[in-house]
DNA sequence: CTGTTAGCGCCTTCAA
DNA sequence: TTGAAGGCGCTAACAG
């Protein structure tokens, strides 16, 4: 990588380099219109562009804004990626990227990796665990974040803190109500229906998904209800496709001793799935088993995923403004937002749509 | 951001900066056992992280790469993007991002950036653009792709190349078969129908779009059919589904015509939407206006998104391997494919599903 | 308003 | 093997 330097181009212009620096890059001193005006057709004469990593190294500081995700193709990260990639242009930044799957020692070495490229800011967006076999990574995580911000950095965590960060000048948490609205959900889908409730979530531990199942018992109980059943798998796709698998094998089975006499009536399912993707999975399982939703069973989902939005049965869910997510915890790292002290929460909706629509029950309507 | 310097672990370790250097980041040079071993523990008791930064201007390199795409949550980019992460992390590098929707002139921009910051290569994922109002933006691009090549660049696109960038040294494309199999898709589906073909299309001038339009209809004509008609629209969701709706007019004005006897039976409409987003878009538009697939019409996309998979009626597409293709254009530019001399072709496959299948029609299947 | 002088933190010859 | 010195490209004080 060889290209023309500042020195290069001052020496063209027949300036000295700081001249050159002042009309080149931004200054709060303005040198003559004829001095600027030379220096500025030297630089493109010889397509100067300016060397980011010695500006960084001179002012400390790289315009840099580190995003860290589970899986950038994930829908959901990706949309909060969007938000993120969008504010960071507002704000003159590029973003790099890590993808870590969740754990938190890949996280921490991402946190490191852009502590080394002196980022300015940090956004992750990635749910937190408190599984046993990452505590290690997330004290030294923890550690690695609170370096990171008393070295003057800035930090923004989607939906919960990092499990044993002390609380340190530069940390921002962006909650996401997730409990709230998973509560909201349940007794709206309580309200209407007689439904015998389970809820797929994903690995004890993974808060997101913790908070979501809490919430929906939580609204289950409002409403008067039994705490449902919770199957634990994968926090993805293929999770919700195996749940799926066993609670078709569970609701034909009960089809089977109702026509046969065995048992009266058993009533319907309604499956909550803590996240869309999941939900997907688990009406993809239902339907290779050949049951219909909402005819065999109901579902809903988290997340409102857009390139969801055009699967039949359209599914019930809650939306969250992922885009915004990303642009806000963007912003709030960057201190652009003085609304820290009362930073504009972030609010979301229940959705519902055919996926649990009773009326269709009777019909069969994919 | 202030944080400690391999100086002070020097001092701190009683030796010189040099040493230090040496021991903790990789040098052909072996430092003593003892040394070694008291310059790693002064740097983990201060915490040090080495400053990229600085690193990089010294090497004059920086261990980045750079990605130019339209669209971030656009799961074809995301896809792409995976591969691309996969691949730098392999590299020991980490991305870069950088959102353009498209237009030359931002990634003329973008392009500049990553030069600025030194990246060690770029990856272009995101369609070339032949259109009259790109042309100016077009040149800008290639000649900013020229000079980062001049400079030691390496750049690796997908697809085509850049309109009219030189050919130069580090400059690399990965060819997509995008009209080839087009064509091999129009042809498995001309096999077995008699159907009215109709392609939506994205703007003239996208050469991914151009090439799978143009393949298609070759498709078509070696089969003995006339070219099918082509509806320009955007190159997303909402284009396809503007397209649908226009089609749903057609084909409903159609059914009315043969219900009143007006006209001889018509023939079953054959959509091929350049894109799988597009594709979803249009079947929604169809079956908003009460029309079912592949009942009222049957339709094919490409591209084989994951998360469309479970998409029902499932879409007939064409499987691109973009995880893969990611990953091969950072490993091109990378210098790391020997392979550059007979770099292993990107293949993909038609893959034939529900949505274009004849038995169904009869039935409604949705 | 312009030029000069120091570094920013690190790597890399070159001597020792 | 280790240390000393110079420079990567730029900016920020300080003179003039």
């Amino acid at each position: 990588m060889v290209a023309s330097t500042l020195t290069e181009v001052a020496r063209l212009a027949g300036v000295s380099p700081a001249t050159a620096s002042r009309v080149l890059n931004g200054s709060a001193r303005k040198p003559g219109q004829d001095i600027a005006e030379r220096v500025r057709k030297a630089a493109d004469s010889l397509g100067y562009i300016p060397n980011a990593q010695a500006q960084g190294l001179a002012k400390s500081s790289s315009g840099l804004i580190g995003l860290i995700v589970h899986d950038i193709a994930d829908p959901y990260f990706a949309a909060i990626a969007r938000g993120v990639q969008e504010a960071a242009r507002e704000q003159g930044r590029m973003v790099l990227l890590a993808t870590t799957a969740g754990a938190p020692a890949d996280e921490k070495e991402a946190v490191a990796a852009f502590a080394a490229r002196r980022a300015d800011s940090i956004v992750i967006a990635g749910s937190r665990s408190a599984r046993p076999e990452d505590q290690d990574g997330n004290a030294e995580l923890a550690a690695e974040l609170d370096r990171y911000c008393r070295n003057g950095g800035q930090v923004a965590v989607v939906g919960h803190a990092v499990v044993g960060a002390s609380v340190s000048e530069g940390y921002h948490v962006l909650t996401v109500p997730n409990e709230e609205l998973a509560a909201t959900l349940a007794s709206e889908l309580a309200a209407m229906r007689d439904d015998h409730f389970v809820i797929i979530g994903g690995p004890a531990g993974l808060f997101t998904s913790d908070d979501r199942v809490r919430g929906f018992q939580r609204g289950l109980a409002a409403a008067g209800l039994p705490a449902a059943e919770v199957i634990r798998t994968g926090f993805n796709r293929s999770g919700g496709f195996e749940a799926g698998v066993a609670l078709a094998a569970r609701i034909k089975a009960a089809h089977a001793a109702e026509d046969s006499g065995t048992s009266q009536t058993s009533r319907r399912i309604c499956i909550f799935a803590v996240n869309d993707v999941m939900a997907i999975g688990a009406a993809a399982a239902l339907r290779s088993e050949g049951l219909r939703i909402p005819r065999d069973a109901t579902i809903a989902g988290f997340d409102d995923i857009e390139t969801l939005r055009d699967f039949r049965p359209a599914l019930s869910t809650v939306h969250l403004p992922l885009e915004e997510i990303g642009r806000q915890a963007t912003r709030r790292a960057a201190g652009t937002a003085d609304d820290d002290a009362a930073p504009s929460p972030v609010t979301g909706h229940v959705t519902l749509r055919r996926s649990t629509d009773l009326k269709l029950q009777a019909s069969a309507s994919d």
